[in-house]
DNA sequence: GTCTATAGGCGGATAGAC
DNA sequence: GTCTATCCGCCTATAGAC
């Protein structure tokens, strides 16, 4: 009874996945708002009204992409961050073994870029055009937030460290930043907080130009001219520079 | 005669104005990939065939509503460089009338960033999700061009008198930007001019974050947030921060 | 869970009359 | 330039049998 039941969910498992496999082969088709629950099940040799078993609605197979892609380029981010955290435990012969956080937060920039450039209509999902008449549901907002959170914690651990210069703060900011360091940046000064949040939005919006064809016939050494800018961004939140040790 | 055509030529203006207008307005309501030529046909009393006598095919409207979008944006923009280059003639005493090129960028930074909140789903359409199938011709390249060129011209002016500072610039980056330069952006430095590609994605990131929900739950202040890092970005690219005269 | 059948739509594009 | 008619395709969603 048990391996039976087991199988079944195994079995659901895997059309579920087969499901969303074809779905995000249909996002780079025809993109997200024509994302068509006929079309899938076509290509996937079932009747539409059967994939009704697994997504009730349209939205809710959306829903599931979303979630997904968010937390794939936070999975990506993460590693980064801890790859970095623990690298070069042998070539390092400096008295602290930890990679300087400015280093730590390019490669967490790179890393997700690289993820984009993997899955450029994954990335359009979550970071390009929202779909007409899609209401993200709360599922989302966990996983949306994860990219953000391993920036704040490299900026945390460069403060606790003494290790931040606070950027300057205009006043009509200041209230804002202590609110959202609050809630979803303690320990991590509102100038800090206020830089980052600004930093976070233009580190994507170097990935989407790049990858919405905004640097066609424009820049040609995208990764170059990213790493330079991601270098420069650590720097706008206090990060003291990879080379001033 | 002459006002026989006169007319025809009015109707036909009006018309196709009508149709953009009416396809705009399903932008929004459906998206880019979703636009079609019959439902605008329907919503304007008119029949779907008559259309094709407008626009020969769906991609060819979706062609006329980017180049009208990017040129109202870069009209935007220029019309904010050229109010900031003679304004407060009475008010200000120092010697120069000018106004400092920070303080030009900023304002030109502002202005799109406000038509962009005007009209999200034409900035959708413009900085968005790349409409899937869809391949831009030629006639776009053009406009799409203008905002950044109005960035262009501020920091040559501000090299010309002298008042840039030249960023650092890493060297695999150097050649791509000679070549930037060389293509559009001719009198500006290179240093300047990998900054100031950098810096236009940049604040195109802030925008779209702003516009696309990922500021939702997280920043409040999105004007001063937007002010502060477009003014960073000023910097960024050599110009002098406004208050430092 | 999957099937057939069905309801009640929608789309791009063309031909040929007026 | 606009009309009707047409080709041929597409969609979400549900009901009810197996």
């Amino acid at each position: 009874m048990s391996t039976i039941r087991g199988a079944r969910e195994r079995a659901r498992i895997e059309v579920t996945a087969a499901i969303k496999d074809e779905a995000r082969k249909q996002l780079a088709e025809e993109g997200a708002p024509k994302l068509s629950l006929r079309a899938v099940a076509r290509e996937l040799g079932m009747v539409s009204s059967a994939l009704y078993r697994y997504f009730p609605s349209r939205d809710d197979l959306l829903t599931a992409l979303i979630v997904d892609a968010f937390d794939a380029i936070g999975a990506a981010a993460e590693q980064a961050a801890a790859e970095q955290a623990r690298t070069e435990p042998a070539a390092e012969e400096q008295a602290s073994a930890e990679v300087p956080p400015a280093e730590r937060w390019v490669a967490v920039a790179c890393a997700v870029r690289e993820w984009a450039l993997a899955h450029p209509h994954e990335y359009a999902l979550i970071y390009g055009s929202p779909v007409p008449g899609y209401i993200a549901p709360m599922d989302t907002v966990g996983p949306a937030a994860r990219v953000g959170l391993v920036l704040i914690d490299i900026v945390r651990g460069a403060y606790r460290a003494g290790d931040l210069t606070l950027p300057p703060l205009a006043d009509g900011l200041r209230a804002d930043a202590e609110r959202m360091a609050a809630d979803f940046a303690e320990g991590v000064p509102p100038e800090a907080v206020a830089a980052l949040v600004a930093a976070w939005a233009q580190l994507f919006g170097l990935i989407s130009f790049e990858l919405f064809g905004q640097f066609n016939r424009v820049v040609e050494e995208r990764e170059a001219l990213f790493r330079q800018a991601a270098g420069e961004l650590a720097r706008s939140v206090g990060l003291r520079a990879a080379g001033t040790a």
